[in-house]
DNA sequence: TGTACATCAGTGAACGCGCGTTCACTGATGTAC
DNA sequence: TGTACATCAGTGAACGCGCGTTCACTGATGTAC
C-alpha cells in the first residue's frame, strides 16, 4: 500500500484530485509526482473555501498529513507552490472558456457565452481566480503565449468586419476583456450583486456587436 | 508645543497630511482627532509604497511614534482603521473622477475623461485603490448612496438617447463601469501593460458612443 | 486663587498565534558487485 | 543470490519574525469647590 509505506494520510478527495493531477506523469518520478500532486490538490481543494493569504505551506502540508518541511523536497519554496496553484486557475479557466464557446458554436453567440463562463468560473472560485490573476505573468504583447489570450485574440479577428487594421483589433481585444473581467471583479468584490441574470444582461450578444461595429 | 506634550514624533509630512485631514474637526475633540488622522496619514502614505497586508496597527504606530496599542484609542481594531483608509481611497477616487468630468466639461468627453481618470488613479495608488475596493461595502442597488456611482448613472442617464429605459440605463451603467474598472485591474495586476497610450485608445469617446447607441 | 479629583490618551510588557524556513537526522528503496 | 552502499523523500525540533490584542499602569489636563 503506497499510503502506508510513504505514511501519507490522503483522503479520498485528495487521492481522486491527485489522480486526476497525474495523468501523464513519468512513472519513474512517479513517488516524487505523488507528493506534490497531492499537495496541488489540497492546495486548490482549500482556495475553494479560504482566501488566498489562507493557503501556506504549513497549512497544506498538515491538511495532507505531512511534515512542512517535507514539501520543501518538490518546491523550492512558497511561491513556487502558489505558482503551480495558479498555473491550474489559468489552465482550468482557458478550458471552460473554450468548452463554452464550442458549445455556442462559436461566432458572436459563442463569444458571449465565453465571457460569460469567465465571469462565472471567478464567481465559483475566487480565491483561485485572484491568484492566477496576481501570479500570471504579463503575457508579451502580441504573442499566443496565453492561450486565453489566443483564444480571445482569435474569437475577435473573425469577429471583426473586414478589413480592420491592428490597432482596432488591439482595442476591442483589451475592451472585450477589459469589460468581462470588470464584471467579475466588481461581483467578486461585493460592488455588484453576484446576479446570474446580471451577467446575462451586461454581457449580452447585442453588448459584443455594437463594440465591434466600425467607429 | 503639541508635539512635546504628547510625546509624538510628527514627521513634516504628516502634520501636513494630518491638518488636511482634520479640517472641520470639533474643537472639543482635537487632541483625540489628532492621532487619529495622523495614523490615517500614515496608513495613506504606507499605501503608496507598500501592498495592503503590509499595513497594519504596529507598522502604522512604529511609523508615527507611538506605542501600537495606542491607537486602540481611536479605532476598536485594524478593521476599523483599514475602513477609514479605504473611505478616504474611495472619496479621492470620486474628487478625481468629478474633477476630470467637469474639466472636459462634461459630455460624451467628460465621461471619456472620468474613466480614464479611475483607471489613472488606481495606476498612481495600486494598494489604495485595492483596499477600497476590497472593503467599499455593495452599494444599495439603485439608491444614489455611492458618490462616484451616483456621479456615473447620472452621466450615463445624460447620454443615453431619448426614452431609453431603466433596464438599458443599468446595462450601460454595469458595461461602462466594468470596463473601466476591469483595465485597471489587468493594469494592476500587470496582464496588460500600463501603458497611458493603451488607456486613452480602450477608453475612448467612439467606444462609449457605440456602447449607448440604441440595441 | 489654590487644591482635590475625575478623566482619559498615552505607556510597555506580555499573550498566543501561525508563518516560512533551516537543520541534522532516519530509514526505506533499489542498484552494483 | 546475498550484501554493501548511495540516494533521497521523509521526520521533528528549532529559528526568528511580526502580527493583533489585553492588561494594569501613569501622568498630564482641566474642572468643581
Amino acid at each position: 500500500m503506497l499510503e502506508k509505506r510513504l505514511g501519507y494520510v490522503y483522503t479520498d478527495n485528495m487521492m481522486a484530485n491527485a489522480n486526476s493531477v497525474n495523468i501523464g506523469v513519468n512513472p519513474k518520478t512517479y513517488h516524487h509526482g505523488d507528493l506534490r500532486s497531492a499537495a496541488i490538490s489540497e492546495g486548490l481543494r482549500l482556495l475553494e473555501a479560504s482566501s488566498v493569504d489562507e493557503v501556506g505551506l504549513r497549512a497544506i502540508a498538515r491538511n495532507i498529513g505531512v511534515s512542512a518541511t517535507a514539501l520543501y523536497r518538490h518546491f523550492p519554496d512558497k511561491m513556487a507552490l502558489l505558482m503551480a496553484l495558479a498555473q491550474h486557475g489559468i489552465d482550468r479557466l482557458g478550458q471552460e472558456q473554450r468548452a463554452a464557446l464550442e458549445a455556442a458554436g462559436g461566432g458572436l453567440d459563442g463569444f458571449t457565452m465565453a465571457g460569460r463562463a469567465y465571469v462565472r468560473f471567478a464567481l465559483r472560485h475566487p480565491a483561485l481566480f485572484r491568484l492566477a490573476m496576481n501570479c500570471y505573468p504579463l503575457p508579451a504583447p502580441d504573442t499566443d503565449s496565453a492561450d486565453a489570450m489566443h483564444l480571445l485574440r482569435a474569437s475577435i479577428a473573425e469577429l471583426l468586419p473586414e478589413g480592420s487594421g491592428a490597432d482596432e483589433q488591439r482595442a476591442a481585444v483589451l475592451q472585450c476583456w477589459s469589460m468581462v473581467h470588470g464584471l467579475a471583479m466588481l461581483m467578486l468584490d461585493g460592488m455588484v450583486p453576484a446576479d446570474d441574470a446580471v451577467i446575462d444582461a451586461t454581457i449580452s450578444p447585442s453588448y459584443i456587436h455594437r463594440q465591434l461595429l466600425p467607429n
